[in-house]
DNA sequence: ATTTCATTTCAATACTTCTTGAAATATTGA
DNA sequence: TCAATATTTCAAGAAGTATTGAAATGAAAT
């Protein structure tokens, strides 16, 4: 487990880039339900329609993102979304919100706080 | 005020899209920063060296993708970030995770929590 | 060893999105 | 009305990203 830093803003931007497309976005969704368990590429090809080519190519770019992980099972390849980095991601968009004015950014952390219990339901 | 309503893939895809871009991402994390008051245009194009029309044309995509809003003073058009639609596009990404499991969840919460506070410090 | 299975890699085409500068619009002040 | 300011719109070339199918890799089963 290596030390994790603050985002810079290209590894953000990568980040982003790689959720701003549906069959991304629904993948990494997938895996974000699916939790720290995982799923095996060929289960998201099918459950999501996607040839495994270019699967492989959506999942390479959110890996590369440090959006997800992988690991290995015997001859599959076992993809999980990484929610420690997407807090990152989260906390990158919204920093130094109001000019650090604690009164105007109460309503934020309010927001996202519901936003987070909200996502648990 | 439009009553608000769950975002649609495509919508949640859209905004992604808009802060997947540098440019565009600096001037979103400005505006967080200059909270509810906002900027002209103007100086967002000063601050951040962007050309005008280029700037506009960036705006036009965050604020098409909902992320920012629009009021006019004058002759300039002063721009803020949409805090709530913020949090939203967050709850959109993390929805349903660990497939409701309130115990692995946790972590998620957590994450999400300390983000915020973080953001306003 | 050979076959089968899961996944990735590659190369080419098609598709989107960026950026730029000039011209247009709209608002204020002289 | 005329000039100045703030911003947007437009068109077109430049750059980047997606999708596809075929071939390659690597691991397990026979």
């Amino acid at each position: 487990m290596t030390d994790r830093v603050d985002l810079t803003e290209p590894q953000a931007c990568g980040q982003l880039s790689a959720l701003a497309h549906e069959g991304r976005l629904r993948i990494f969704r997938a895996l974000v339900a699916a939790g720290p368990a995982g799923m095996p590429a060929g289960r998201l090809a099918e459950q999501l329609d996607i040839s495994p080519s270019n699967l492989s190519a959506h999942l390479a770019v959110l890996t590369g993102a440090g959006l997800t992980q992988v690991r290995k099972a015997g001859r599959q390849r076992i993809y999980a979304a990484d929610l420690v980095a997407t807090a990152e991601l989260v906390s990158f968009l919204v920093a130094d919100c109001c000019g650090g004015d604690p009164e105007l950014c109460r309503s934020v952390t309010a927001n996202l706080g519901a936003a987070a219990i909200k996502a648990c339901n």
